[in-house]
DNA sequence: GTGAAAGCGCTAACAG
DNA sequence: CTGTTAGCGCTTTCAC
């Protein structure tokens, strides 16, 4: 049986209140009294019940991680940054995968809401007002979208896309197609926004081709309309996508970089791996992981908890939580899948700097 | 402020018990109580706190995952098929990652012991003496090990070895290798002991080279020393490995499978993608998921929690757990990395069977 | 600086 | 079938 914080006031000869001070305001019991109390915890094992001390105090430290697939080679880094600056924060992470569903993201809310502290929201699909809603059961970040109101943490697809498009302009290429991503997602959105005008200024033609599902069969089936647009380079709104439209461009016959160029956003460790090598614009995953627990912990300062034995809790009405939501940027990593147009070509340059991390708002 | 059953109670006029009873044992109560009580915890949007509730039954109905390094492309979809089951019976999971690092899982064992009702292990470093220790702590599954009298769930890697050096073998090789994974690894050790039993069977020569970290880069270092080797086919531990080292080899001017042929473990996405596909044997992770889940959960019913008011617990002293180690069948995956051997060839031919689940003892 | 007492939200004997 | 009562393990006023 773990030893309650009973058995080990009882073994050190003081009022359980003294062991839970030991704990919990350490500067508070006298010295003496302290390591007697910690020795006897140490030899029992004892260590503080977390959902007992939650039931009061109103802090679980835990936190909800909810991402759409585990399974999108996006996410683990981002999971696995973000689990370790909770850790090293004293809070654990419940990671839950939604397959796509909003529905079950809703229902995750819901479940996850009383056992944690916040939630870190990864849902392209969610309406915003969904979200605003949710948010006033449980502190909430959002990952890769931006809502009114609410912290968030996203990439500067925008920028990546605008690389990615002058990158190729400047490759001697005019007709660029993009593979947009799902309907419907904040960032499908703001890269086809961001390339439209990058291409217009280059003085390019840019053909939109989709919604897609995020996924590398949702770029190989795209490979036939891609020839059809009769473009020589492609932005795809992910690597998954890049690299299935390599796959599907190579069943044709069409060469990669040699009749079309393809550059992917995210960077994940399979661009690295594939034949030719993926252009693509990097993004800053595990920063946005860590970023996101940083700025929920943040916010749990200014949210209610529980106050003292009265406990009269009422919420703030003014909404005063610190909303900030993070940019972080992105950057251009030219491999082996872009190369010259048919209008001439120009250095591609652009040295990499390391990620800045930039914060707006 | 959330809803409590107080508040609940009072809506519906029934005492706090009653309430209480409605959503903990249905049957015990009024069908037209209950349908009141239901409606007025819906309109007040209330739902049971599972942290006060776990502190009277010893039931959290959560459960903890540790693996080693959720970047490494093994374990999302053996994460993202345990969440699923685990919802699916209404429990949630921490994730955590060690960095590969065993004093973190000890820790990371002591730290969710009371916040689970038990942790899925993927420990390949740790003795097995600490984890028997630990499992008197907090139930435990082991996966991708065995320990004597702890539930476990391994992958038949031992068969998926000799399947793969089968394949070799009757395509012409005699001279392999078996690129090793991490010293003290079970499933490392597994390999090294099934492969060098079929390659005895077969009559071909095996040197085995390592131990080697388990990622890409640890293959790919191995490429020098394949060649000084001046084997026809290699084995490598995993499919990460194995495609490092057909990188290693690529630069090193060695034509896969032209030269030598390669083969590796896991069936990861990767697998698919690079040039030439890899010919791999394919782990079942999303199936393992699944059973480490449902036999933790079955290994809770005899777990002793809570036992009503006085409560005396004793734990079992007579470990009569059922303790059943779960073995999931491999396949051989013949894609375009492995070719002809010097030494004559035969069909490699192999039909392969969706995969049966087996459970051994 | 420490003990006493109240209570977080809930469940589980026990009466009735 | 429902109400009463006694806590689960812990924190937090409030006295002393």
């Amino acid at each position: 049986m773990p030893a309650t914080i009973r058995d080990v006031a009882r073994a050190s000869g003081v009022h359980i209140s003294t062991v839970s001070r030991t704990f919990s305001a350490p500067h508070l019991v006298n010295p003496d009294t302290r390591s007697r109390v910690l020795a006897c915890a140490e030899s029992l094992g004892y260590r503080p019940n977390r959902a007992a001390r939650a039931l009061i105090t109103g802090r679980t430290h835990n936190m909800g991680l909810i991402v759409p697939d585990i399974s999108n080679p996006f996410f683990p880094l981002l999971i696995k940054a973000a689990e370790t600056q909770a850790r090293q924060r004293d809070y654990h992470i419940f990671v839950t995968d939604t397959n796509e569903d909003p529905a079950v993201e809703e229902e995750l809310v819901h479940a996850l809401a009383k056992q944690v502290d916040g939630i870190l929201l990864c849902s392209p699909r969610m309406s915003n007002s969904l979200i605003e809603q949710l948010s006033r059961e449980v502190p909430l970040v959002v990952v890769n979208r931006q809502v009114a109101g609410l912290p968030s943490v996203v990439m500067d697809v925008g920028q990546g896309a605008r690389l990615a498009i002058e990158h190729l302009v400047s490759l001697g290429h005019r007709d660029l197609a993009l593979l947009s991503g799902p309907r419907g997602s904040w960032t499908s959105r703001e890269i086809r926004r961001a390339a439209t005008a990058a291409a217009r200024a280059g003085g390019a033609e840019l053909t939109v081709l989709g919604p897609n599902p995020p996924t590398e069969r949702g770029g190989q089936t795209m490979a036939e309309q891609v020839r059809r647009a009769e473009v020589t380079a492609v932005l795809a709104y992910n690597d998954l996508m890049a690299i299935g439209l390599m796959e599907g461009l190579d069943s044709l016959g069409i060469a990669v970089p040699a009749e079309v160029s393809v550059v992917g956003i995210d960077d994940i460790t399979l661009s690295r791996l594939t034949r030719p090598k993926l252009t693509t614009v990097a993004n800053p995953t595990a920063a946005a992981g860590r970023a996101a627990v940083d700025m929920l912990l943040q916010q749990d300062g200014s949210w209610p908890g529980r106050v003292g034995r009265g406990a009269t809790g009422t919420v703030p009405v003014d909404d005063r939580r610190t909303t900030a939501q993070v940019t972080l940027q992105t950057q251009l990593v030219i491999r082996d899948s872009t190369g010259p147009g048919p209008h001439g070509t120009a250095d591609p340059g652009g040295a990499v700097a390391p990620f800045p991390e930039v914060v707006a708002s």
